[in-house]
DNA sequence: AGATAGTACTTGCAAAGAGCAAGTAAAGCA
DNA sequence: TGCTTTACTTGCTCTTTGCAAGTACTATCT
């Protein structure tokens, strides 16, 4: 997806994520804060190498992920979220809301999502500030 | 994508409208409330007519939107939001609220905007009201 | 009633993207 | 110094997308 499509706010998202691998990315990063290559390959719903290697090129260059040097190994790479990544953790978490309402889903993410409901702005607004933090 | 790829909420959601037009056909759902085949066909984005078809069928069949008849012609059909495609407005919001922040918006959306941030929940509410009763 | 036009699709084909398997290069480890 | 790990890349096939054209039903006009 390389060309604009128009200025419409959910156009330029979709743009830039709108495909079916993006925010499964970048769900795993809010879950683990930050992943190696490989780590993110392991995902359950099975990336294909090439596809994360374009993927995550895409997303950095759209400015929503970085890459980091790993303090343990120059051998490996560390992917985290921008603030411009974090700040789509309202949408992350109403994308889980309204999948809760409609399908089984699985039970530490249940446990995740009761918390949210306690107190959504609360929840968004701690979480995102220890994304940004790290 | 016809395959469950896992039961995470984000996965399931993407498996029925994680392309990169479904949640435009939403969008316009969203804001015209009901719309003919021809009139999502003239969507700004320009979406091909085969690809229009078998998403609207896909989205049928997940559930988000249903086929009306058309009061005023037997050869026009009427596309709506269920109460199940209603509910995805949440997310529809938070995407147009972090577009907003990294690009530049129409006027006409801003301003809808600026009714969201003065009270978000208030908003939504009346708005899922108001499209689940037509 | 017959011709013209609008509406909602379908079909055929070329181009792009996704997915699989294998390969490469740099770094760490024994 | 070789074996492994890690992060990719490359080549190829198959599916999906997107364009152009066509079809069928309905409506309108004369």
């Amino acid at each position: 997806m390389k060309t604009l499509r128009s200025d419409c706010p959910v156009s330029r998202s979709l743009d830039i994520w709108g495909d079916k691998w993006s925010l499964l990315i970048i769900r795993d990063l809010f879950l683990a804060k930050q992943l190696t290559y490989g780590e993110l390959l392991k995902a359950p719903e099975g990336i294909a190498t090439n596809i994360l290697a374009a993927r995550l090129q895409l997303l950095e260059q759209s400015g929503l992920i970085e890459k980091l040097d790993h303090p343990d190994s120059k051998a490996k790479v560390l992917y985290k979220l921008t603030p411009m990544g974090v700040d789509l953790l309202p949408i992350m978490i109403e994308i889980n809301l309204w999948a809760e309402k409609y399908f089984p889903i699985p039970a530490d993410r249940k446990a995740m999502l009761k918390e949210v409901k306690m107190d959504k702005e609360g929840f968004i607004k701690a979480a995102m500030k220890e994304l940004k933090r790290a």
